[in-house]
DNA sequence: TCTGGGGTCCTAGGACCC
DNA sequence: TCTGGGGTCCTAGGACCC
């Protein structure tokens, strides 16, 4: 099969850039007593692991094992264990960002810790590879693995191989124009042999299982399978996949964020809870809070959906359900965002159950900017006494949104929380649990990490 | 007692409307 | 001989990603 080698080749190669244990890399960055030693790192409320060090991979401690499964793991092993810490990630991020941008303009962040980066047509690929590694090491302290190829899913098979090799590159690009000096460069083949289907990005469990009944388990294999066979199970996604791991880039770099089609807020509760006070409150605080990420993008939104559901592992009774409420016209307003969300609340709410988690999502976003204003306002077509209610009416809405505006800057100022609607509450007893937190070091003024003086 | 959160895209059935 | 059909909205769930 030359497959392969026909399809035509992208003119410059996909990079992808991969930090390794992200999460806990960031906690490594300003704790050296978290090095050298098992470091896990927990998923809000304390549930499960979502990021392990090698050395607690080594311990066979899996991705997304609940912590109350692994306790006594954790105990005889002396694994350090650390809640999220998002404020810290998102920025450490952001610095891997700047660096990788020193490489190429031609950047896609993929994910807070995966970037894709396009770069140029370059005998030393490798090499340039190796670069990339040791700046972005040096400049943030984050640790990187690159893979190389034609295409995007090309250089994510390649990542993972440039994960358990020693220079921490793989380059799987074949380059044929150029003269090809690197002694690390691949057998392409021999490299997709090697690869699980499962492992291929795009390929999920449900798929996966179907293709090991086909006897298709490596990625060679499902390179060479049958278009039409693929297109049938696994639709166009699943053929894109095909034919970028023949080399056919399907695939682009988008290099411009593209709009948000929905934010949501939801939170597992630190105990379940049918009190209908605190299932207020959580949700009011969940409303306000995609209330200020939409603001934060310019955005306004022309719906709300509101959930509530029943922990899915206990054997109590089930109940999950949402309530879509349109929002007319779009507004960005905190008090608008949680008065409906308290009205979708009062349409699903069933005192009978005891409840795992709710949230709030905002969809319809559009710029706030672009709003369509109603195109007869009662102003315009009422006469004089109620002109003058009406006018009342739309003073106190346009209030209403500069006061988000102005609780925004003032928990951007002095702390998320400082100021917020008493519908949020006080006390909060319904609030996920995170008990090993590190401090916010590059985010907090108060949390700005310390050097002891040393005399 | 204890099992994450935030996304995208797709499908599918029932209600409802013209 | 014959039970229309095509659109949108709502709700729910599946599949995949990090």
């Amino acid at each position: 099969m030359s497959s392969a080698n026909s399809a035509k080749r992208a003119h410059k190669p996909f990079a992808l850039v991969d930090c390794d244990n992200f999460y806990v890399s960031c906690e490594r960055v300003f704790a050296p007593k978290l090095r050298n030693r098992p470091v896990v790192v927990l998923s809000n409320n304390d549930g499960c692991i979502i990021s392990r060090s090698a050395e607690a991979k080594a311990l066979d401690i899996k991705m997304g094992a609940p912590l109350h499964h692994i306790t006594a793991l954790i105990k005889s092993a002396n694994v350090a264990v650390c809640s999220s810490n998002y404020a810290l990630y998102g920025d450490m991020s952001e610095r891997v960002k700047q660096t990788l941008k020193q490489f190429s303009p031609e950047i896609e962040m993929y994910s807070i810790d995966e970037a894709f980066l396009r770069l140029p047509a370059n005998p030393e690929l490798t090499l340039c590879a190796s670069d990339i590694h040791q700046r972005v090491l040096r400049w943030t302290g984050i640790p990187v693995s690159i893979g190389i190829g034609e295409t995007k899913t090309l250089a994510k098979v390649a990542s993972r191989i440039a994960k358990t090799s020693p220079s921490r590159v793989c380059n799987a690009f074949e380059q044929t124009s150029l003269e090809q000096t690197s002694l690390e460069r691949i057998d392409r083949d021999k490299l997709l042999a090697e690869t699980p289907v499962t492992k291929i990005w795009g390929i999920g469990k449900r798929h996966g299982t179907w293709l090991k009944a086909q006897g298709i388990t490596t990625a060679l294999q499902l390179r060479d399978i049958n278009d039409e066979q693929i297109r049938r199970r696994a639709g166009v996604l699943g053929l894109r996949t095909v034919w970028e791991l023949r080399g056919r880039s399907c695939l682009p770099l988008t290099m411009t964020i593209p709009t948000r089609k929905g934010v949501t807020c939801s939170r597992s509760f630190g105990r379940r809870t049918r009190n209908r006070e605190q299932l207020r409150e959580a949700l009011a605080t969940y409303a306000a809070r995609v209330g200020e990420k939409i603001r934060r993008d310019g955005s306004a939104a022309g719906a709300l959906t509101v959930f509530l559901m029943t922990n899915r592992f206990s054997n109590e009774p089930q109940y999950s359900k949402s309530a879509l409420l349109t929002i007319n016209p779009p507004s960005d307003d905190e008090k608008t965002l949680i008065q409906l969300a308290l009205a979708g609340f009062e349409r699903i709410y069933n005192a009978n159950y005891r409840y795992q988690k709710a949230g709030v999502t905002l969809t319809d976003l559009t710029p706030i900017n672009e709003v369509q204003t109603d195109l007869f306002p009662p102003s315009q077509t009422s006469r004089a006494p109620e002109k003058r209610e009406t006018n009342t009416t739309q003073n106190a809405a346009e209030h209403s949104k500069s006061l988000s505006h102005i609780l925004d800057s003032l928990n951007t100022t002095h702390g998320a929380g400082t100021i917020r609607y008493a519908a949020t509450g006080i006390d909060k007893p319904w609030r996920m649990r995170s008990n090993y937190r590190s401090p916010c070091y590059t985010t907090h003024w108060s949390d700005l990490p310390l050097i002891p003086t040393l005399y």
